[in-house]
DNA sequence: TATGAATGAGCATTCATTCAT
DNA sequence: TATGAATGAATGCTCATTCAT
């Protein structure tokens, strides 16, 4: 699904036993992690849930530390090209805010559906040292940027009010996303609905529109 | 704000010495955890803010999971509180949207600027095990019930649309607030600019309105 | 029933409210170490049972140790006197046998039946640090003094065989009553029953006789 | 002495490195325990003992109080398996008497010569917790249930005298031998000499016999 | 005479990490 | 490539003890 170009991507196509057995251990850190917060991850449960003993973790990584740098910078990594690989799908005439309501289901549904590292990185930062956070800070980054130049296109033509701040917009938009995986319950809806009420949110806010755009 | 007196209420007037040494450890907690998670919080940190000996905390809480308790109720308690006081001051004539609109602001001058607590039992929820969150899930369920009778009541005096998906909308917009949590800096942006804009978002949403309602 | 003499006598007899509440602890603390032991005697145990608070304990004891110390002291203390009150009662032609009848008597009936003291200062015995049994090894070496001068007179008279081992019987019989403290059930045995199994113990052991003495 | 090789039974055979290391902490904590009491055994001083760190302890235990459980049943298995085994051995034509001559040697040498967990389960009888007890509680009923045994024979054969109390005799005796270990010395007197003394004593008590029995 | 409040020392336990194999 | 065994550094918690009142 996530294209990866470059070497030192992260892989999901598993080769050698030796890179199964690495990708089990990252897999089930960012399970651990994004249940139980950074300081709540301990080694044991990872291994268990990686079905491997503890120590052979450090045979893949350098430390704790390390794990749970790679996974956070993972989640924000795929994320990142989740959402350009579903942008570089759409027709050329994709209106920007068309762009923008692609841009929530990839939020959504990567977050929620496809991967426990989004999750993990989502729900633990503020709690990872800073020093962890350096290449995922850089995948952020560049993560927000694509979703300014989405904003800033639909303002350019157009589409979104010329009023509205766009950074606290955006981040508040990102922010009801984020925080969805806290209450969201794919019992109890499906994340078809969860999607198109958010776009919804995004687009018409909560009252009453006169007339309805488009 | 809220001047809670009866019963078990959490007082915020310290009264006698011991009282507020009470008051400086849950105080002192409410910020160690909304930083470090609830595993992250160590009862040495507690104690270094609270400035006490660390097994002071045991003359006034049962356990560690007993302090990160009463943070996470006394969070979720004045939350609620403080939201019913707001609401309570607005005139009668009051439209519902307005007091949603009042609703947002309480919400986040209460969760950014008053109370770490609120932060706390904000960040934390999803690390504390269930068994210490019975009285403040209590709370929590009246918030939303708060929060759910405001909707229903701006859409049926027409205020809000009548298609929207009610529970899903409110989930989206408290975790839009929440998450400011994550990146509001007062430095950047004073609290009633991330008011306004939210309150717009929340009611307009970032869409094209061809006529302005009302 | 213990006649004390001296002035630094443990007192049963008590007067002022202060030296009530002395007493009070006095046996509670016996109570606790008779059931946890040195080490497992806590302070705040000693205080529930005593109805005081805790720190009330050092109005009247200079610390742990010191009431420790105090409560083997009076049990050896007790024991001894009360031997020796016993044996004084005895009228003067009573046989050396029989004393010592009486003897084994006064230990089981005051160990298991008057005092936690004695209870507490026997299974303490060897948990306790040697600095704190001085006075009470003193009690303890007249007690054994008592019974090894009831045995040789009792040997000299002809009413125990020349042949036994004096030392290691006594402390056989010592033993014997001792550890009853471990099992002897008053619901199930009266006192009088097992005084009397041990007299025929001591007296005859549990061997046939060809012909009963005397 | 006692070889025992079947199923869970405590081995006396150490084999690997690491069930040396795992006897090694037991045999600590048997030491330790029977110095200071169930409160007063700190891993701390097992771990110096026993010359472990005091964390690898719980590499081979779940905790303080599986370690004293497991030294309690050891203690109270291995007086069983050497009682048995010692009269397993005894030619068929011993009579009742003697064997329980042999009882008494078996009580003696094993829990004074040969086993710290003997001691250690002797002296903390009574201060462990209830819960720690059922596997040595049962070892300790089938115990006492082969010196029932033993002296109901006895009574059979004509060899003890048909008034006694069996049932307090029987716990006189082993409580005159338990007891032993808080005063007998090595040093100061052989064990043949001290079991000769005790079947002297359990045999025809300290009275004078008119005729030797047999 | 007694207690509420607080502390320092110590203890059981956990956990990331190491290392020989 | 992986594990069994072990450890050092915390960390929560207990408890004797102190002290102002």
């Amino acid at each position: 699904m996530t294209t990866v170009s470059a070497g030192s991507a992260p892989s999901e196509e598993t080769n050698s036993k030796s890179e199964r057995t690495r990708e089990r251990i990252l897999h089930a850190a960012a399970q651990v992690l994004s249940k139980k917060g950074y300081a709540g991850m301990r080694l044991g449960d990872v291994a268990v849930v990686a079905e491997v003993q503890a120590p052979a973790i450090y045979y893949y990584f350098e430390s704790r530390d390390d794990l749970v740098e790679e996974v956070v910078w993972v989640g924000a990594y795929r994320v990142r090209t989740n959402l350009e690989s579903m942008l570089a799908k759409l027709p050329a005439e994709t209106t920007a805010m068309q762009r923008i309501m692609c841009a929530v289901e990839s939020h959504l549904w990567f977050g929620l559906h496809i991967s426990h590292y989004a999750t993990a990185a989502i729900r633990i930062v503020g709690q990872v040292p800073e020093q962890l956070r350096t290449r995922s800070l850089a995948e952020e980054a560049r993560y927000q940027q694509i979703w300014h130049e989405l904003l800033k296109a639909a303002q350019g033509s157009g589409e979104l009010r010329a009023d509205i701040d766009l950074r606290t917009t955006q981040m508040l938009i990102l922010g009801a996303m984020n925080w969805a995986s806290e209450w969201w319950d794919p019992q109890q809806q499906s994340l078809e609905n969860l999607v198109s009420a958010t776009q919804e949110l995004v687009r018409y806010g909560m009252g009453l529109r006169v007339e309805r755009p488009r």
